[in-house]
Formats: structure tokens, sequence, C-alpha cells
DNA sequence: TCAAGTAACGGACAATTGTCCGCAAATCAT
DNA sequence: ATGATTTGCGGACAATTGTCCGTTACTTGA
């Protein structure tokens, strides 16, 4: 009966929930594909889409990890590589590198956050204790401790500033800048290093 | 048949549903009350509810304009009786404000900003076009801007920077520093002057 | 090899959000 | 006053998210 495995087939379900997702999305947009159509595209049961995925938006964050992999993985390249170069230059370089991967991934962003905590408050999958965000944050904390350490930098509180930065360019207001307000990717990198990033800084 | 007039009671009709939500919202929480319930609580129709309000976020932002009024007042009373005040201490003064404001109705704030872009993408009542933010946003880019004409603050980009900084403080990672990392409200007034607010003045 | 146990699939079902339209109430015109 | 027109109420309905449990495929022990 079975012309193929059902069973044990655990990695290449998720692989096919991933990939029927992504194709979804791509042809659809994100917010028109509902996990039904998802499930039933995939040819799994709904249970099966909310046991490995609690809501939408922790889809999305699956789906981004490998997306964000990629990011993870230039900006360590580009740390490691720049070892004369001056933490505040890194900073920036980290930030830029940030703000063109939401640049991206915006949409993804958007419906991560909007299920994170809209729906049960039972703190599901918490953003800010996800992965991506927990590499990003610790990262630029630790740059701004090591400017501080170097008195390149004001003496601030570097857990709570990141979270800070990290919050004002949250996809939400990064959309509203770019659709409703007309500022580029450019000038919103310009911006935000100048005002916020440059000052803390002597 | 009548014993009471049925039209023209927009405005009582109205009243009541506000009120009503209100008192579920207080009694169950604003994550626990739906639409539905409301309606019939309010004893008006599903539709009478969602023709006044497109969702439950508009119906939150409606809640909130009368608590709104009371900070824009507020605000307002400060400003006027503060003529020999610096602008850099307005400022202050004003976000102090907001944050505190933010605190006492962050889980408001949060049901507003997951329904607000979250559902149709055709732009119900975008946030950042709401009166609220509106006038929040209008009055720190004034300030700013006044600041820079002054020359006592870094001639950055007011309108900008004023979105920026209240991204920067948002519901949501409002509430998770309070509730994940246990910041105190004064820690993040404090450490938000100190950190995004006085570095851009001279 | 076969029975008992376990894992997990998948569809039916519940809850909630948001839409639509028939019909009643109010207003207006003659 | 009465018929025509407009306004808008309210419940039925659709769509979507998330849950639950019967059943089926795999595993283990003798």
């Amino acid at each position: 009966m079975p012309d193929h495995t059902l069973r044990r087939d655990d990695d290449k379900i998720s692989a096919s929930i991933l990939q029927t997702t992504e194709s979804l999305f791509s042809k659809y947009g994100v917010e028109n594909v509902s996990m039904h159509q998802i499930a039933k595209t995939a040819k799994v049961g709904q249970g099966t889409m909310y046991r490995r995925y609690a809501n939408k938006g922790d889809l999305c964050m699956d789906l981004m990890k490998e997306n964000f992999q990629d990011l993870q993985d230039s900006v360590r390249h580009y740390l490691e590589n720049a070892g004369s170069i001056s933490v505040k230059e890194k900073l920036f370089a980290v930030f830029k590198k940030q703000l063109y991967f939401l640049e991206r991934h915006s949409r993804l962003f958007e419906t991560i956050h909007s299920f994170s905590t809209s729906t049960c408050e039972s703190a599901k999958t918490n953003f800010y204790e996800a992965p991506p965000y927990v590499f990003m944050h610790t990262l630029i904390r630790s740059l701004l401790e090591e400017a501080i350490r170097a008195e390149a930098a004001r003496p601030v509180n570097a857990d709570f500033t990141a979270h800070t930065l990290m919050a004002s360019i949250n996809p939400k207001v990064y959309i509203f800048l770019k659709k409703e307000k007309g500022y580029t990717t450019d000038e919103i990198i310009d911006n935000f290093s100048r005002t916020f990033l440059e000052p803390l800084f002597f």
C-alpha cells in the first residue's frame, strides 16, 4: 500500500511544509496564505501543522531561520576579518547588515511580530527569546560593552541600549517609514546611524 | 411597539458599547474578551459592532481616546506653564509622561498594535496615522526642531528622529523589558533619557 | 513473527474575527 | 397621512486559527 514510507518522514515532512510554505508565500503573499491551505497543499493534516508550529508566526520564524543563517554567517565573517577596524565601525556595519536583512524580509518579520504575543499569553515563542533576536542582541551588546571598556563609547547600560536600538528599527515602523513617509533604505540607515549610533561614542 | 426610540441612538449605542467594553475588559482582561461577547452584552448585533469599529484594535483605540485626552491635556498644560524651561527639559518631561501613560495602558496598546496592520492590508486604521500617535509625534518633532533652531540640539532629521524615538519604546519591547528582564519603569525612563535623549543635545 | 505498546498523523470540531444582506425604522415629499 | 427613499440594525454566514481524539503506522519484546 505505502508507495513511500509514511512514518519516520519527520524531516521530509518538515522540509515539505517549509518548501510548500515558501512557494505559497512567494506566490500569494505572506498574509494571503492560511495554515490550512499550506497543510492541504503540503498534503498533511492541520494537526500535523500545529504540532510542529504553534502558529503562523512560528512557521515564519522557522522559515526565516535559514535566511537568518546567512545574516549570521555574514556578520560573523565580517567580524572575524575585521580585526583592526574600530568597534564603532563594526557596530555601524552590523546594523547596516541588519537593516538590509529587514528590508528583504519585512513581511515575514511583521507576521512573526503579529503572532508572537497577540494570540495567547502562554508565551509560546516570545520573539525576544528566539535565537535570531538573541543572537543579534547579544552581539550588539558585546560590541557596546567592548566599546565602553575601551572608553570609546559612553558608559551606558549595554543590555538596555541594545534592546532599545533594535526596537527602534522594528518592522512596523520600518514599513511605515518606507511606504507612507517615502524614506529609502539608505536614508533610514544613514539617519539611524547619525542620530542614534554616532552619539553613543565619544 | 418601540418602548424606547431605536434610531438616532447612535451616541447612546456607542456609549453603551464603550462602557460595556471597559467593564468586560477590566473584568476578564483585554485578550479574553471577544467582539461577539461585547456585542451580546451590550445588546447590539455584531454588524453594528463592526460598522462602528473595524476590529478589536480599533475599538481599543477609541476606548483609549478618552484616556489619551488626559495625557494630551497634561502635556499641553505642562508646556503652556513651562515658558522658561529649556527645550531639552521639556522633551524629557514629555517622554516621561508618555512612558507613564504606556505603563498604565500597555495591554490596550499591545492589542491596538496587533490589529493595526496584522489583519488586512487595506490599511483600516494605521496606528501611525491615528490622532494619538500623530499628536505625540508632531509635538516631539516640534520640540526637536525648536531645539535645533536654537542650536541646543544637533541638526538631525527631526521627523525621522521623532518616529524612531517613539518606536524604541513600543509596547512590546516595553512589556518585555519589564516582565522578562525585570526593569522598573523608572529605570527604563532613566536609561532611555540618558542614552537616547541626552546625546541629541550639545 | 506476532502481539502489545507507542508515537504521531489527519480530519472533524470549536472559537473568533470579519462580511453581507434582508428588513425595520426614520425621514421626506406630495 | 401615506407612499417612496434612505439609513442602518442585527443575525446568519464565511474564513481562519487553534484543539482534540480516533486511527494508523512504526517499534519493541518474546
